[in-house]
RNA sequence: GGUGCGGUAGCUCAGUCGGUAGAGCAAAGGACUGAAAAUCCUUGUGUCGGCGGUUCGAUCCCGCCCCACACCA
């Protein structure tokens, strides 16, 4: 590939909860004189901080960080959502600058921004409400049957325990009277930029050490104080969050403290090795130890393809 | 000291009317296109506390011992 020195590049700084992304995406940013787009599906809630390991105000002062704080937990944050903004931000970021700099470790966002998830027509609020309440009361067998009966397509080749594919499949059908399968290209979004795809990665002990580390840290800094005020707002998606949930559990009597956060930390290394896995998948990915800035940067900066 | 109830997978327990045992959780691996820190899938040989006895055969019955818990002294 020719040497082109007007291109732009999007560096993706990618790898699981407590690997050091955020200081990376620092350093890198820094190194580019840019600015990052955070691709985390929790860190955008202004309510929560403690809880999701937001970068610290200094972090943010450094460099100016987007999707952070952005939203309400009131609010519908979705992967499609996430595509459009992050694009339009990049947008907006490569008039003044030649990279930018996205680091998170929601997997699914980054996919999203990397390859584009097909357009399907948004579904009417009330179609999504009925779906999830008749899902609630009548259980994982009536969605199967409503899929079977409706889009025999997709309930053949879906996940059929799945209940959140059962119902994305359920609420698409109902609303355009076409199966999800058809609104599927097959194809990967073309880009205006090239993409760098880096990610983090450290021995798995290391690793559950810091996570351990990490939540005594939170709990120190005021984790359960932070859980308490948003306990009203604990049915709410954004509230389905490791470190939220045990501690609702504690509130309700259903554990003890030291439970809730043995809990954290189990849950929080179940979530670093499911994103290890979804992470690992993707061969365009190369993986930096958290010391490597350097390295990164080179990388980042590199012209091959 | 006595009585009762237990001792089964890393943890919590179920079970075998005697034919060597299974769930949940954990762990490991995986999937994942609008809830993704979510959701889902796959993987279970463990001296069934120890030693004896009865039996063709005991983890299951009997005896003794050890350990835990509860109650009575």
């Amino acid at each position: 590939m020719a040497d082109n020195p007007g291109q732009k590049t999007v560096i993706i700084v990618a790898g699981p909860t407590a690997s050091g992304k955020t200081a990376a995406a620092i350093d890198i940013a820094l190194h580019f004189h840019t600015q990052i787009i955070s691709a985390d599906s929790r860190q955008c809630y202004q309510e929560l901080d403690i809880g999701v390991a937001r970068p610290s105000p200094q972090e943010l002062q450094q460099v100016p960080h987007h999707f952070i704080a952005s939203h309400s937990v009131q609010e519908e944050v979705t992967a499609a959502g996430f595509e459009t903004d992050a694009l339009e931000k990049t947008a907006e970021l490569f008039r003044q600058h030649d990279q930018v700099v996205i680091a998170g470790g929601t997997g699914l966002y980054i996919k999203a921004f990397c390859e584009g998830l097909d357009t399907i027509p948004d579904i009417p609020a009330a179609i999504r409400q009925a779906v999830i309440k008749n899902y609630e009361e009548l259980g994982l067998e009536w969605l199967q049957q409503q899929v079977r009966q409706k889009d025999p397509g997709f309930f053949s080749v879906g996940e059929v325990q799945n209940p959140q594919r059962m119902m994305r499949a359920l609420e698409v059908v109902e609303a355009t009277g076409q199966s999800i399968l058809s609104f599927r290209s097959g194809q990967k979004a073309k880009r205006g930029f090239s993409i760098r795809k880096t990610a983090l990665d450290i021995p798995k002990e290391e690793l559950h050490r810091r996570i351990n580390d990490r939540v005594d840290r939170m709990m120190e800094n005021g984790l359960l104080q932070e859980a308490e005020r948003l306990l009203r707002y604990r049915h709410l998606n954004a509230l389905q969050t490791v470190g939220y949930a045990e501690l609702f559990d504690y509130f309700d009597g259903r554990t003890k403290l030291d439970e809730a956060i043995a809990l954290i930390k189990q849950h929080t290394r179940q979530y670093a090795k499911r994103q290890l896995t979804w992470f690992r998948r993707d061969k365009e990915i190369r993986w930096f130890a958290p010391d490597q800035a350097e390295d990164m940067i080179a990388f980042a900066g590199s012209k091959e393809i």
